[in-house]
DNA sequence: TGAACATATGAGCAGATATTCATATGATTA
DNA sequence: TAATCATATGAATATCTGCTCATATGTTCA
């Protein structure tokens, strides 16, 4: 939206906080937007994340590379596999995980970005 | 990364697996993102962010908008301020609220375009 | 100056969340 | 087939988070 459509207001009538109100996004897709982003606001699945930009690990060397228990990178795992942030595949009694998002790179440097404005 | 770097492999030796986790951004800076992240990580400020889309506006207005308490409003627009993620300016008894990093609507449109992916 | 107004802050509480522990599931191998 | 290995899942717990209530701060105006 440009500057010149922006308004500057305070005091709005209930008719002019309805319009802009109704200009949001429902509910339902706010709730998934928040939903999205808690997946990226943990330091562990940020980890996760930035170690499979390297590459595609198995579970057990997440766990090793991250010096954390089995179980916490699973149930980590479970949350980005849940956002589609990740993608596995099973190979015999390994299952490996990589990135399933090529945005995920723009988002994170996006963050970056803005920590060191 | 090129796909042509990238590793796949499982069992890694300590030595591969401490290279890897040495890529890492420090502590910190992972911690910092998290934070940062985690602020868009909850339905009410992302309410707020896309009001603030439409304008500056007190917070009077801001809560009329979203049929909140007040208290409510003004915990999350600490947040936000804290974050950086918006702006305020000061005007008699009211205080205005706007965005302040024009990367916000990025980040939102690319957490909507995964939603629909 | 004091009353009214706009906003911010702090404490308390209820619900959410990340980790751990115990255990289940599924695949390989002896 | 039994033992082992790799991973996933569920319950329990401690911590964190967002809201509400009470109140403080700062501004305007009578």
């Amino acid at each position: 939206m440009s500057d010149s459509e922006k308004k500057i207001s305070c005091n709005l009538t209930e008719k002019e906080a309805s319009v802009l109100r109704n200009n949001l996004p429902v509910d339902e897709e706010i709730q998934d937007l928040a939903e999205f982003f808690k997946v990226f606001g943990d330091p562990t699945r940020i980890r996760i994340l930035f170690l499979l930009k390297q590459g595609e690990f198995c579970v057990h060397d997440i766990t090793t590379m991250l010096e954390m228990q089995q179980t916490a990178v699973s149930h980590q795992l479970k949350s980005l596999r849940q956002s589609r942030l990740v993608r596995y595949r099973k190979d015999g009694k390994q299952v490996f995980y990589s990135l399933n998002d090529e945005h995920i790179d723009e988002i994170i440097a996006i963050g970056l970005n803005h920590l060191n404005e």
